[in-house]
DNA sequence: GGGCTGACTGACG
DNA sequence: ACGTCAGCCAGCC
């Protein structure tokens, strides 16, 4: 487990229920300009306890191909998807990460 | 050490 | 708003 992947899990589990983060949101946040790839990288291998479901891609869509597990489990904590599918970032993102 | 892959993103048409 | 192209980062052959 490197530290980097640590600081990912640790800003995922700050997301709180109804609210979602975007994978370049989290690479800027932890200085990864371009490396939003390597934080969905670190997902694939988080342990439990982190919610990694509720982190999507900037679209607001869910990028991976279970959409159908992530997306009820979002529905079951208020999260409401729009006609395409679609998360209103504006109105689930989550900016209030605090540095570890 | 070299090259490929991937739970992404921004730009362009 | 959607499809395509190119760029970046870290891990696994």
């Amino acid at each position: 487990m490197n530290k980097q992947f640590e600081a990912v899990y640790a800003l995922v589990r700050q997301i709180p229920a109804g609210k979602v983060a975007t994978y370049g949101q989290i690479a800027r946040w932890l200085g990864w300009d371009h490396g939003a790839r390597t934080v969905g990288w670190a997902l694939r291998s988080a342990p439990a306890g982190v919610p990694w479901h509720r982190v999507v891609n900037g679209r607001g869509a869910i990028s991976l191909f279970d959409d159908g597990e992530q997306r009820l489990r979002l529905e079951s904590e208020g999260i409401c998807f729009n006609a395409l599918g679609r998360i209103d970032l504006k109105v689930y993102g989550f900016d209030g990460f605090v540095k570890v």
